[in-house]
DNA sequence: ATCCAAGTACGACTGCGATCGTACTACGAC
DNA sequence: GTCGTAGTACGATCGCAGTCGTACTTGGAT
């Protein structure tokens, strides 16, 4: 059922490294990126807590969704956020694990 | 000798993830990382060319090496520039090998 | 000494993007 | 049905950064 919208992602082949790496640039998303790696699997879009608004939140995580480092897919009245991992690692192997081993 | 200034550089410990993926996230500066890649060692600045202004390319240039990813120094009138790539690898294990692994 | 080549410094312009508030939609619970 | 929750959409603001031109400095060649 669902009957909320399905947001466009781009497939493997679309992903640009000059997107991931603006998409990755930015702090707030950066951090982002860090907890869902951290996560076991799937965690509603606003369970991470950010010290910015509602809709700077929906910006950022449209900019990841955009450059393919994240899948979001509807659940309910929620939307579930999960890492591409298996994506980033084919395309660019070593790169997520050398953004993640940076101590912050 | 050299009278040309000596550039100021981090050093290791100071590079930063945040600055290291914003500089890596300009097009001009991408390309200026791979051609440095490609090069066994050492080359002007200035012989890379690019569809830029030479005070737009100083720019980039400086944006790199204040981010810690490539290190210029001095020789007569030219500045030899050099990927540091032991520093990158150090602190970000596989970053720089997955950002030259993507198909450009 | 003169000139050129390589690069930096500085100021100006301009567009992009990070931010916000408000309005809107869709689902679930009651 | 009504309400609350989760999120998107849209428009506005505003600072940062990519771009340029010009002026300046330094070193090497003639």
């Amino acid at each position: 059922m669902t009957a909320i919208a399905e947001l466009p992602h781009p497939t493997r082949e679309d992903i640009r490294i000059e997107a991931v790496l603006h998409a990755l640039a930015d702090p707030m998303r950066l951090h982002l990126v860090r907890v869902l790696a951290t996560l076991p699997e799937g965690v509603p879009c606003g369970s991470i807590e950010l010290p910015i608004s509602k809709s700077t939140r929906t910006h950022h995580l449209r900019t990841l969704r955009e450059a393919g480092i994240i899948r979001i897919r509807p659940a309910g009245t929620a939307r579930i956020t999960t890492l591409r991992r298996d994506d980033l690692d084919a395309l660019y192997p070593g790169l997520l694990d050398g953004v993640l081993a940076a101590r912050q």
